[in-house]
DNA sequence: GAACTAGGTCACTAGGTCAA
DNA sequence: TTGACCTAGTGACCTAGTTC
Protein backbone atom coordinates (compact mmCIF):
# COMPACT_ATOMS: atom_id res chain seq x y z
CA UNK A 1 0.00 0.00 0.00
CA UNK A 2 2.26 2.97 1.20
CA UNK A 3 4.73 3.01 -1.19
CA UNK A 4 6.68 5.95 -0.60
CA UNK A 5 4.57 8.37 -2.19
CA UNK A 6 7.50 10.51 -3.36
CA UNK A 7 8.79 13.55 -1.42
CA UNK A 8 5.70 16.21 -1.01
CA UNK A 9 5.60 16.48 2.59
CA UNK A 10 4.65 13.29 3.90
CA UNK A 11 2.32 12.13 2.46
CA UNK A 12 -0.71 11.11 4.03
CA UNK A 13 -0.60 7.41 2.85
CA UNK A 14 2.35 7.07 5.36
CA UNK A 15 2.38 9.10 8.09
CA UNK A 16 0.06 9.52 10.92
CA UNK A 17 1.35 12.51 12.25
CA UNK A 18 1.48 16.16 11.80
CA UNK A 19 2.84 17.80 14.43
CA UNK A 20 0.99 15.82 17.53
CA UNK A 21 -1.80 15.94 15.51
CA UNK A 22 -3.11 12.66 14.62
CA UNK A 23 -3.90 12.72 10.72
CA UNK A 24 -6.42 10.79 9.02
CA UNK A 25 -5.02 7.71 6.82
CA UNK A 26 -7.97 8.01 4.56
CA UNK A 27 -7.68 11.98 3.40
CA UNK A 28 -5.30 13.65 5.44
CA UNK A 29 -8.17 15.28 8.15
CA UNK A 30 -7.69 15.44 11.59
CA UNK A 31 -8.28 12.19 12.78
CA UNK A 32 -10.76 12.10 15.22
CA UNK A 33 -9.64 8.36 16.63
CA UNK A 34 -8.78 4.98 15.68
CA UNK A 35 -12.17 3.58 13.84
CA UNK A 36 -12.68 0.38 11.89
CA UNK A 37 -8.86 0.02 12.15
CA UNK A 38 -7.08 3.12 11.47
CA UNK A 39 -6.64 6.28 12.26
CA UNK A 40 -9.65 8.14 10.89
CA UNK A 41 -11.34 11.41 10.82
CA UNK A 42 -15.15 12.15 11.62
CA UNK A 43 -15.99 12.19 8.02
CA UNK A 44 -14.48 8.95 6.86
CA UNK A 45 -15.96 7.39 9.73
CA UNK A 46 -19.09 7.99 9.10
CA UNK A 47 -18.50 7.25 5.45
CA UNK A 48 -17.58 3.70 5.99
CA UNK A 49 -19.80 3.01 8.40
CA UNK A 50 -22.75 3.43 6.08
CA UNK A 51 -20.84 1.89 3.36
CA UNK A 52 -20.71 -1.23 5.67
CA UNK A 53 -24.13 -0.81 6.74
CA UNK A 54 -25.56 -0.62 3.74
CA UNK A 55 -23.67 -2.76 1.17
CA UNK A 56 -23.71 0.65 -0.61
CA UNK A 57 -22.90 0.01 -3.76
CA UNK A 58 -21.04 3.36 -5.28
CA UNK A 59 -20.85 4.58 -9.14
CA UNK A 60 -17.87 3.33 -10.63
CA UNK A 61 -15.22 6.35 -10.60
CA UNK A 62 -15.53 8.16 -14.26
CA UNK A 63 -11.46 8.50 -14.29
CA UNK A 64 -9.08 6.09 -13.64
CA UNK A 65 -10.10 4.87 -10.42
CA UNK A 66 -7.64 6.33 -8.62
CA UNK A 67 -8.34 10.15 -7.51
CA UNK A 68 -6.28 11.21 -5.28
CA UNK A 69 -8.41 11.66 -1.52
CA UNK A 70 -7.57 14.70 0.35
CA UNK A 71 -10.25 16.47 3.12
CA UNK A 72 -11.23 19.17 0.29
CA UNK A 73 -12.03 16.58 -2.40
CA UNK A 74 -12.94 13.39 -0.29
CA UNK A 75 -16.44 13.77 -1.34
CA UNK A 76 -16.07 14.38 -4.78
CA UNK A 77 -15.62 10.31 -5.93
CA UNK A 78 -17.44 8.27 -3.40
CA UNK A 79 -16.30 5.05 -5.36
CA UNK A 80 -12.64 5.71 -4.41
CA UNK A 81 -13.10 6.85 -1.40
CA UNK A 82 -14.32 3.52 -0.27
CA UNK A 83 -11.34 1.62 -2.02
CA UNK A 84 -9.27 4.62 -0.19
CA UNK A 85 -10.82 3.10 3.34
CA UNK A 86 -10.60 -0.22 2.27
CA UNK A 87 -6.60 -0.07 1.26
CA UNK A 88 -5.35 1.76 4.45
CA UNK A 89 -6.99 -0.98 6.39
CA UNK A 90 -10.70 -0.24 7.58
CA UNK A 91 -12.98 -3.37 8.02
CA UNK A 92 -15.48 -3.61 10.58
CA UNK A 93 -13.95 -6.09 12.73
CA UNK A 94 -11.15 -3.45 12.99
CA UNK A 95 -8.57 -5.80 12.17
CA UNK B 1 -19.73 -30.42 14.46
CA UNK B 2 -17.81 -31.95 18.05
CA UNK B 3 -15.80 -34.59 17.91
CA UNK B 4 -12.44 -34.75 16.12
CA UNK B 5 -11.45 -31.51 15.44
CA UNK B 6 -9.61 -32.11 12.59
CA UNK B 7 -6.80 -30.61 12.51
CA UNK B 8 -7.39 -26.88 12.35
CA UNK B 9 -6.31 -25.70 16.05
CA UNK B 10 -8.95 -26.98 17.55
CA UNK B 11 -12.13 -25.53 17.71
CA UNK B 12 -13.12 -23.26 20.46
CA UNK B 13 -15.22 -25.21 21.68
CA UNK B 14 -13.52 -27.94 22.88
CA UNK B 15 -10.64 -26.48 23.34
CA UNK B 16 -9.00 -24.25 26.26
CA UNK B 17 -5.62 -24.55 24.91
CA UNK B 18 -3.66 -22.83 22.52
CA UNK B 19 -0.05 -23.76 22.99
CA UNK B 20 0.49 -22.96 26.52
CA UNK B 21 -2.41 -19.89 26.44
CA UNK B 22 -5.80 -20.99 27.50
CA UNK B 23 -8.42 -19.59 25.79
CA UNK B 24 -11.62 -17.53 26.56
CA UNK B 25 -14.79 -20.28 26.09
CA UNK B 26 -17.28 -17.77 24.64
CA UNK B 27 -15.26 -15.95 21.92
CA UNK B 28 -11.85 -17.83 21.97
CA UNK B 29 -9.21 -14.70 22.75
CA UNK B 30 -6.76 -15.08 25.34
CA UNK B 31 -8.88 -16.21 28.79
CA UNK B 32 -7.78 -13.51 31.78
CA UNK B 33 -9.00 -16.05 34.55
CA UNK B 34 -11.18 -18.09 35.35
CA UNK B 35 -14.71 -16.02 35.89
CA UNK B 36 -17.85 -17.46 36.49
CA UNK B 37 -16.98 -20.94 36.72
CA UNK B 38 -15.16 -20.53 32.92
CA UNK B 39 -11.96 -19.68 31.49
CA UNK B 40 -13.03 -16.11 30.11
CA UNK B 41 -11.15 -13.13 28.46
CA UNK B 42 -11.75 -9.55 30.26
CA UNK B 43 -14.04 -8.49 27.95
CA UNK B 44 -16.63 -11.63 27.85
CA UNK B 45 -16.08 -11.17 31.75
CA UNK B 46 -17.41 -7.69 31.80
CA UNK B 47 -20.05 -8.49 29.42
CA UNK B 48 -21.28 -10.90 31.53
CA UNK B 49 -20.77 -8.98 35.01
CA UNK B 50 -22.71 -6.93 33.38
CA UNK B 51 -25.82 -8.73 31.85
CA UNK B 52 -26.87 -10.55 35.44
CA UNK B 53 -25.61 -6.76 36.92
CA UNK B 54 -27.93 -5.29 35.43
CA UNK B 55 -30.67 -7.96 34.02
CA UNK B 56 -29.82 -6.69 30.50
CA UNK B 57 -32.45 -7.68 27.99
CA UNK B 58 -30.62 -7.99 24.86
CA UNK B 59 -32.62 -7.16 21.65
CA UNK B 60 -33.41 -10.45 19.41
CA UNK B 61 -30.96 -11.63 16.77
CA UNK B 62 -31.91 -10.88 14.36
CA UNK B 63 -29.88 -13.86 12.20
CA UNK B 64 -30.97 -16.97 13.30
CA UNK B 65 -29.71 -16.70 16.96
CA UNK B 66 -26.99 -18.61 15.69
CA UNK B 67 -24.23 -16.24 15.28
CA UNK B 68 -20.90 -17.34 15.91
CA UNK B 69 -19.14 -15.72 18.46
CA UNK B 70 -15.41 -14.75 18.02
CA UNK B 71 -13.18 -12.36 19.33
CA UNK B 72 -13.45 -9.76 15.79
CA UNK B 73 -17.34 -9.83 15.99
CA UNK B 74 -17.71 -10.94 19.26
CA UNK B 75 -19.50 -7.29 19.84
CA UNK B 76 -21.88 -7.63 16.63
CA UNK B 77 -24.25 -9.48 18.70
CA UNK B 78 -24.93 -8.86 22.32
CA UNK B 79 -28.22 -11.79 22.33
CA UNK B 80 -25.91 -14.22 20.88
CA UNK B 81 -22.81 -13.58 22.72
CA UNK B 82 -24.71 -13.80 26.48
CA UNK B 83 -26.37 -16.88 25.30
CA UNK B 84 -22.76 -18.64 24.15
CA UNK B 85 -21.95 -17.21 28.06
CA UNK B 86 -24.47 -19.71 29.20
CA UNK B 87 -24.04 -21.86 26.73
CA UNK B 88 -19.90 -22.68 28.01
CA UNK B 89 -21.14 -22.67 31.53
CA UNK B 90 -20.99 -18.99 32.88
CA UNK B 91 -22.92 -18.49 36.15
CA UNK B 92 -23.45 -15.96 38.97
CA UNK B 93 -21.67 -18.15 41.44
CA UNK B 94 -19.07 -19.68 39.24
CA UNK B 95 -20.69 -22.91 39.33
C1' DG C 1 3.48 -13.84 52.23
C1' DA C 2 1.65 -15.36 47.16
C1' DA C 3 -2.06 -16.30 44.05
C1' DC C 4 -6.42 -15.72 42.67
C1' DT C 5 -11.07 -13.51 41.12
C1' DA C 6 -15.58 -10.40 41.64
C1' DG C 7 -16.61 -6.15 40.92
C1' DG C 8 -15.42 -1.10 40.04
C1' DT C 9 -13.41 2.40 36.97
C1' DC C 10 -13.13 5.13 33.00
C1' DA C 11 -10.74 6.19 28.37
C1' DC C 12 -12.25 4.87 24.29
C1' DT C 13 -15.08 3.80 20.03
C1' DA C 14 -19.35 1.88 17.20
C1' DG C 15 -23.30 3.47 15.94
C1' DG C 16 -27.11 6.92 16.17
C1' DT C 17 -28.75 11.68 15.25
C1' DC C 18 -29.92 15.58 12.48
C1' DA C 19 -28.80 20.38 10.74
C1' DA C 20 -26.76 21.80 6.75
C1' DT D 1 -25.43 12.49 1.79
C1' DT D 2 -22.27 14.46 4.94
C1' DG D 3 -19.88 15.00 9.39
C1' DA D 4 -19.91 17.20 14.17
C1' DC D 5 -21.74 15.78 18.17
C1' DC D 6 -23.76 12.46 21.50
C1' DT D 7 -24.42 8.27 24.12
C1' DA D 8 -24.18 3.53 25.54
C1' DG D 9 -21.37 -0.36 25.65
C1' DT D 10 -16.75 -2.20 25.76
C1' DG D 11 -12.56 -4.04 27.96
C1' DA D 12 -7.82 -3.09 30.03
C1' DC D 13 -6.63 -2.08 34.32
C1' DC D 14 -7.24 -1.62 39.35
C1' DT D 15 -8.63 -2.77 44.10
C1' DA D 16 -10.61 -5.35 47.84
C1' DG D 17 -11.64 -9.64 49.46
C1' DT D 18 -10.75 -14.66 49.75
C1' DT D 19 -8.03 -18.78 50.03
C1' DC D 20 -3.85 -21.29 50.61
Amino acid sequence: MNTTTMGKEASLDGLEFDGDTVLCRVCGDKASGFHYGVHACEGCKGFFRRSIQQKIQYRPCLKNQQCNIMRVNRNRCQYCRLKKCIAVGMSRDGT
